[in-house]
Formats: structure tokens, sequence, C-alpha cells
DNA sequence: TCACTTAATGGACGCTGCGTCCATATTAAC
DNA sequence: GTTAATATGGACGCAGCGTCCATTAAGTGA
């Protein structure tokens, strides 16, 4: 968080070479593109993270706003929609993956990161509420999978792919697989909550998986 | 809808040729409650399996149960709860899970059969749906893990532990882990379907896991 | 500078679904 | 046969959806 929000709520801004009389009061009339869109996207983070999707509605996305409904529907096909760019616009969104040369390390950094996430944030219980409306919200389902979900599998599969070519990784195996097998079996947890996500958990999926079962 | 008179010849009239003779107009009064849960869970399935969570509404399934919503709210809590079971009423539901005493082709047989339920049913999408309605209904959630997610996980666990005495799994894995490496990858391509769920994917799951990834 | 164009606002609309509440009708239980 | 139980139809207020309009302000170019 800065210390200086360049479009608070409270007043203009004096830096801006215009000077601007009446800036606060808001009613109707045209109004900057970028701002409406700020302040939409910045209520919906808000409103997504503090009480999550079962009460995410555009009515209230939009008096938070103080946004008209007309202005969210002009950018946001439904309401999944505006709820995954919300939680981008609100979470910061770290898509750095460790390539340190040792594959089994990396993947169980990875993966702590992801128990630390649905342990201390709200996060992970707001990702898991997104997937669950994607079920049903087709604009959301696409948005997630080429925003997030496919830019991190990309991510995964290119970091085990260059360890296969290190000799790290049995080469006949298919990574995409790899990535269900560590990650899915995460969102499993998240989404199923019938056991807890913990660093025991985190270390297991990675020594089943290297080692293999058999004795 | 047009005040019909109280005698039961104006009713249901507009299209009398159907070939069931049960249907007659009902009226107030009470009914057999075995009678009214039936015809509730059955409406409950049939909309459930032919379109599914989206439209989904107690209001429908009052409609086409031809019953009261106050009967409906009696036993079911929420519409996810009432789906779920209207799931189980109308999907046959087997939770017979091989033990032939040959892990690794059990864990196959078992993927498999999860393959083909996602390909070849609506059953794969109806329970998609079901676990994304349960990441904002508390009392579907509840009801998912007590009676689908648990048992199924439970019967698994047991499996694998057999397996464990009988030599052919390492004894320090923890199974509940593999579960949701095997069943939580499954999971995970059907609720975020970046990659299909093939046989190759089944038999790679298993392959994975038994043999390991290192060289 | 000023007229013109663009677009956001407040407010309203009809609609669906929710969850609840009755009075009535009818069956089940005694 | 009488009584108690309860499912029904119908209505209620509420919330949210998605759309529409007239108003009003900001941006634009001459």
């Amino acid at each position: 968080m800065t210390t200086a929000p360049p479009s608070g709520t409270s007043g203009a801004d004096p830096q801006e070479s215009t000077p601007r009389p009446a800036p606060v009061r808001r009613g109707r009339g045209r109004r900057p593109a970028d701002e409406v869109r700020h302040d939409i996207l910045s209520a919906a983070g808000t409103l997504l993270l503090s009480e999550g999707m079962a009460t995410f509605t555009i009515e209230r996305v939009a008096a938070t706003a103080g946004v008209s409904k007309m202005s969210i529907y002009k950018w946001w096909p439904s309401k999944g929609a505006l709820a995954l760019d919300g939680y981008f616009a609100a979470v910061e969104n770290t898509l750095a993956f460790p390539d340190t040369g040792d594959i089994e390390a990396d993947l169980l950094t990875q993966l702590r990161a992801f128990v630390h996430l649905t342990a201390d944030t709200p996060a992970g219980r707001v990702v898991a509420e997104l997937i669950g409306q994607s079920q049903t919200d087709p604009d959301l389902a696409a948005a997630f999978r080429e925003h997030y979900s496919g830019p991190r599998r990309r991510l995964a599969v290119e970091v085990m792919q260059r360890a296969q070519l290190r000799g790290q990784l049995r080469p006949d195996v298919d990574p995409r697989i790899v990535v269900d097998q560590l990650w899915g079996a995460c969102y499993h947890r998240l989404l199923i909550p019938d056991e807890p996500i913990t660093e025991e958990f985190a270390a297991g999926l990675v020594a089943n998986l290297m080692r293999g079962l058999r004795p």
C-alpha cells in the first residue's frame, strides 16, 4: 500500500496541471473512463475480499463504488468476470516461479507458497469461490482460464520441462499431469475440505511423486 | 393462470394425452409424506441432470413436482442440499471399490470409471456444479462431505492401507495424500478444464505416482 | 472561447427467485 | 366418525437482475 493514492475518495489531485474546482461531488455527467474503472475495480476487490462471493452483487459494487450499474455492464459481461478482475486488482499478483536448478526444492517452495496463501490470507477462500462460480458462469470460466489457471499452468510446465532437459525428471512423464498431481491436489483440498492444507501435505505431495509409491 | 373451478375436470387439461395415469390434478390437503418426498426428489434429479445447476431453482422444482415450496423448505435447508439429494436419487450410485490384490490395477480401474463418468454421462458436469455451489452454500458443503466425498475418500484410503499391509505400497506414504494426487487431480481437470480428462491421463496419474518422477 | 459530441449518472421499469406466512382442504390417525 | 395433522394455493415483501431513459457534465475541435 502506497502512501499517496492518486485517486482517493476524498479530494482532487493538486498535482494535476488543470485545477479542478469541484472534484468531490458526484452527480450525473461524464467522468474519465479510467477513474470510473478504477472505482469499480477497487470496490469489487474490497467487497470480494471482505465478504466473499456469497454477497457479491453488481448492485452492491455499484453502490459502493458510487457508480451506476450501466457503467459496470458496459465493461463486464457477468458478475463473475467482474469479481475476477476485482480480485486481480486487490491482490498482489506474483507469478514468479523459482528455477534454481533443483526442481524438487523449487516445487516445494511453490507449494509452500500455496499453503501460506490459503492459511494466512483470504485469497484462498476467494479463489475457491471464483472457481465455484465459474461452474455456472461461462464468462468467468473463460476469463479464469485465460488470466489465472492458464498462465500458472504454463509456467509450472515450463519449469518442469527444463528440469527434464537437465535430467532431473524422467523424460517420459507428462509435466501437465504432474501439475494436476501437485496443484490439482491442493485445489482439491481447497474446494472439498475433507483434509487440511498443511506444510506436511505439501511435502508429502512432492515426496510421493519424486520417490514413487513402490517399496 | 386462469381461475379454475374447484372441480377436478378443468385443472390440467391442455395436454391430457400423456401416458401417465397417476398425475391427477392435485389440490390442497394432506398427502403421504413419502409420496411428496419422492415427487420432490424425482423432479429435482430430473431438472438437475437435464438443465444443470444454473437454472435449478426451488420454484422450478416445486412447480415440476406439483408441490408447494413449503413442502420443500420443510425438509431441505438450501437449494444445494436439495440438488445433492436429487442427484443421488437420479444417479446410479455405485460405491464399489475393487480390491483384487493388485493395487495398481485397482486404482487404474477406478480412475477409468471416473473418466467414463465425465465423458459419457452428465454426472460429471453436475458434480462439478454441486462442488461449485458448495463454495457458497454451507449446507450443501456439509452434506457433500458427509454423503459424497467423505465415504469415497475413506474407501480409497482403506484399499490403499490394505495394499500397504501386503507390501505393495511404501509403508511411510500417507494414503490420504495419494487420494488427492489421483482423484484430486481428476476433479482439478473437471473444475478447471484447461486439459482434457482422458484414459491416457488416468494412466499417467497412476504411472507417475507408482514409478516416481526421478530418472 | 464556444458549440458539439460523448458518456456517466440517478432513477425507474418488469422480471425472477427467495423465504415466509396464511386460510383452506383433505387425508391419516385415533 | 371425529380429530389432528399437514400439503396446497396464493400472497407477501425483499433483493437482485438486466435494460431503458432523460439529464448533466466532461472532453473535443473549430
